[in-house]
DNA sequence: CGGGATCGCGTGAACGCTAACATTTCGAGA
DNA sequence: TCTCGAAATGTTAGCGTTCACGCGATCCCG
C-alpha cells in the first residue's frame, strides 16, 4: 500500500506524448494513430497538454478557456479524429439527445410524411430520432411502445398515433417524460398538433353543396381513427347547417379496396350525385367502381377526397381533395417537444393546422334536374 | 483503517430496509416508493438483500444464482418498478442494442415499406432502430448520415439508399462497424439484399412481347438510382434477345407528374403500342396522359408498371405490374445485419429477392396490324 | 504594493452498468 | 469432522462524460 510517488505517466496505453507547456510535438512524435482505439477526452487532453476537463469545456463551448488553449485542444481533436461519446455523455447528464417516435404503419402516406417532417426538424435541432411502430392498435401496445422508448432513455416521445383509443392509453401514462401527440385526439391531456379535420370536411362538403348538389354522401375512415371522427362530424354538421339531408355514412379502412366496395354500393343508388371520401386512396377505389358501373365522374357523380397525396392530380379524373400539410404538422410537433424540453415544463398546448381545398376535375356542378 | 464491524446498512440514502436473510418485510416497511427517483441495481439489491451484481446476473439470465435468490430479486424488481438503464449498459459493454437506418425520402412507398419491415424485425430481435434521412443524395451527405449514427454508437447501420453514388460513398467508409445495404448496388463491397430488378424488367418486357407487341417502350427512373439501371438493362437486354427494336428510353423522377409528361410525348407517337414504366406512380401519370390524348389502354397501348403499390389494382385501367416484396427485403436486410453482429465478422453476402408479374387490365394483346 | 475578486484550469467523484477477480458458502467424499 | 472444490455471491475497477469543487495565477483598485 506504499505509494512511492509513481509518476502520473504510469497508466497503460501511454501512446501519446505527455507534452506539457507549448506543444512542440511534430508528426513524428505521434505513434500509429490508426491502430489506436477510439480516443477519449483524456487522450485528447494529454495530446494537447491539458486535462480532460478542459477538453470537455472546449467541446461544450464553455466560457473561460483561453483562446490559445482552445486552439490547441481543437487541433488535438482534429489530429486524433476524436468524436465525443454520446453514450457516456447521456449517462452523465441524464439526457440522451434522442427523441422517440411512436408511429402506426409508416407505410401510409400521412404518418410517413409526418415522420419525415419530424426527423428533419429533429436533426436540425441536434436530436436523434428513434422509432417504434405499433404492432397493433390497442392500448397495451401503445403503452409498451412508449415504455420501450422510455427504457431507451429518450428525452421525449412524439406519438403519431391518430387513434381515439390512443388518447385513453395516454391518460394513464406516467408523465415523467415529455410527450407530444401529432395527428392525435384533441381531448388528450398532452400537447397536440393536428390538422383541423372538421374544418377540412366542411370545406369539402360546402364545395359540393355550392356546386348545387342536394346533399353529399360520405365514405368515412375506420371508426377508431380520430381523423374519421373529425371528418365525419365536419361533413354531418355542414349538411345539417345547410338544411340538407344527412345520408347514412359508409365506411372503409383507408384502403383503395374499401373505397372500391363503397363505390359499388353507391353506384347502384341513382340519387347519389356527390360523395365526400375520407381519404384519397379510398377515393381512387371509388372512382374505379363508379367507372366500372358506367357512372361518369363528374358528369353523374362528383367526388372529393382528403389528403392530396401526390398522385391525386393524376387520377381519372384528377381528384378534387383537401390538402393536409403533413410536413408542417411534423415540424410543429417537434417544436412543441423542444419547447417542453427547453422550459422543462409539461405543456398542454394545441396547434391546429389549416387545410386547403384543391379543386380539380372530379367535382362539377350538379345537373339541373 | 480499522473495520469496527460496521453493519452494511451504513450507506447513504438508506430508504430501504436492508433485510438480510428471508425477506420478511411487509408493505408497511417500504417508505414512499413513488417519491423515489428511478431505482438502480443497487437499490434493487439492497431491497432483496443481495449485491447489485447478483441483480445484474439475474437480469442477464446468468447461470449460478440460486432459484430462491433469483425469485427474491425478481420480486424486488417488480416491487420497485425497476427498469435497467440501457445507457449505462451501453457504456459498460460498448454495445447499444441500437441499429441505425439511413434512408432516402421515407415518403416513397418502397423505402417506407422497407423501413417498416426492418423496424419490426429489429424489434423482434431486441434492437432499437434509429433513423436518419438523407437531406440530399450526394456522397458527403451519405457519409455524414452514417457518421451521425456512428457517433450515436449504433451497433450497425443499414442503408436504404438505392443510389449508384451510394456504392461509391460506402467504398471509402471505415468498416469499423457492420453495414448492410438494402435495395442497393450489388457492386458495393458490403452485404446487399435487393430485388432482382433486371429479372423483374425482363418479366415485364417478355409479358408485353408475348402479347404480340413488336417492341416495348420504356420510361426509366432517375439515372442515379440503382433500380433505374437494373430495370433499364433488363428491358433492353430482353428486347435485344428477342430481336426487337430498342427504342430510346424516356426518363422520369418516379413522380406521377414525370410519368404524365412522358405519356404526353408517347401519345403523339402513333407506333407506340406497349410501354414498360419503371414504377407505378409514373405509370399512373402516363395512363392519365394517354387518356387525355384519346389513346385507349389497353386497346391502343398496353402499359406495365413496377412495384405493385396497393393502389395499382384500382388505376384506370387496373395496372399490370411487377410486385416487389419490400417487407421481405427489409427483413432480410436485418437478418444479414444480425448475422454480422453475432459472428463478429464482416460479410459480403448477397441476397436477391424474386419479383413477380401481376397481370391486370392495362396490358392486352396487340391489335393485329 | 497588498488583498480580494476573477479567470483558467485541474481533481475527484458521480452516473449505472458489466467484467474480472475475490471471497464466502455449501455439499460431498475421506 | 475435516477438507476441498464447485457453486453462489460480493468487491473493485473501469466505461467516458459532466458536475462540483479547489487552487494557483492574474488583475484591479485603494
Amino acid at each position: 500500500m506504499v505509494d512511492m510517488g509513481t509518476p502520473p505517466q504510469s497508466g497503460p496505453a501511454d501512446l501519446i506524448p505527455a507534452a506539457r507547456g507549448p506543444a512542440e510535438s511534430t508528426a513524428a512524435d505521434v505513434p500509429s494513430l490508426d491502430t489506436m482505439t477510439r480516443p477519449a477526452m483524456t487522450d485528447v487532453g494529454r495530446f494537447a497538454g491539458v486535462s480532460h476537463m478542459t477538453v470537455s469545456r472546449v467541446l461544450n463551448g464553455a466560457a473561460s478557456v483561453r483562446p490559445e488553449t482552445r486552439a490547441r485542444v481543437l487541433a488535438a481533436i482534429e489530429r486524433l479524429g476524436y468524436r465525443r461519446n454520446i453514450t457516456a455523455r447521456a449517462l452523465a447528464t441524464g439526457r440522451s439527445q434522442t427523441l422517440g417516435v411512436v408511429t402506426i404503419d409508416t407505410t401510409l402516406y400521412g404518418p410517413a410524411s409526418t415522420l419525415y417532417g419530424i426527423e428533419r426538424a429533429a436533426r436540425a435541432e441536434g436530436y436523434f430520432v428513434s422509432i417504434v411502430s405499433l404492432r397493433s392498435i390497442d392500448r397495451a401496445s401503445i403503452r409498451e411502445a412508449v415504455g420501450r422508448l422510455v427504457d431507451q432513455r429518450v428525452d421525449g416521445v412524439i406519438l403519431v398515433v391518430p387513434l381515439v383509443s390512443a388518447a385513453d392509453a395516454l391518460k394513464g401514462l406516467a408523465h415523467d417524460i415529455p410527450l407530444v401527440a401529432v395527428e392525435g385526439d384533441l381531448r388528450a391531456d398532452i400537447p397536440v398538433v393536428t390538422v383541423d379535420q372538421v374544418d377540412g370536411a366542411r370545406k369539402a362538403t360546402e364545395h359540393l353543396l355550392a356546386l348545387g348538389h342536394r346533399t353529399v354522401w360520405h365514405v368515412a375512415g375506420p371508426t377508431d381513427w380520430t381523423e374519421s371522427h373529425g371528418r365525419l362530424r365536419g361533413w354531418r354538421d355542414t349538411l345539417a347547417k345547410a338544411g340538407a339531408d344527412v345520408p347514412p355514412p359508409l365506411s372503409g379502412d383507408w384502403s383503395a379496396l374499401s373505397g372500391y366496395e363503397a363505390g359499388r354500393r353507391l353506384s347502384r343508388m341513382p340519387d347519389v350525385t356527390a360523395v365526400f371520401v375520407a381519404n384519397d386512396q379510398m377515393a381512387l377505389g371509388l372512382l374505379r367502381a363508379l367507372s366500372e358501373h358506367g357512372r361518369g365522374v363528374p358528369s353523374d357523380i362528383s367526388v372529393v377526397g382528403f389528403d392530396d397525396i401526390p398522385e391525386a392530380a393524376f387520377f381519372s379524373p384528377p381528384l378534387t381533395t383537401v390538402r393536409q400539410n403533413f410536413g408542417l404538422v411534423g415540424r410543429n410537433g417537434l417544436r412543441l417537444m423542444i419547447e417542453q424540453l427547453d422550459t422543462g415544463m409539461a405543456s398542454t398546448m394545441r396547434v391546429v393546422i389549416e387545410s386547403r381545398l384543391v379543386p380539380r376535375q372530379s367535382s362539377a356542378a350538379a345537373r339541373s334536374q
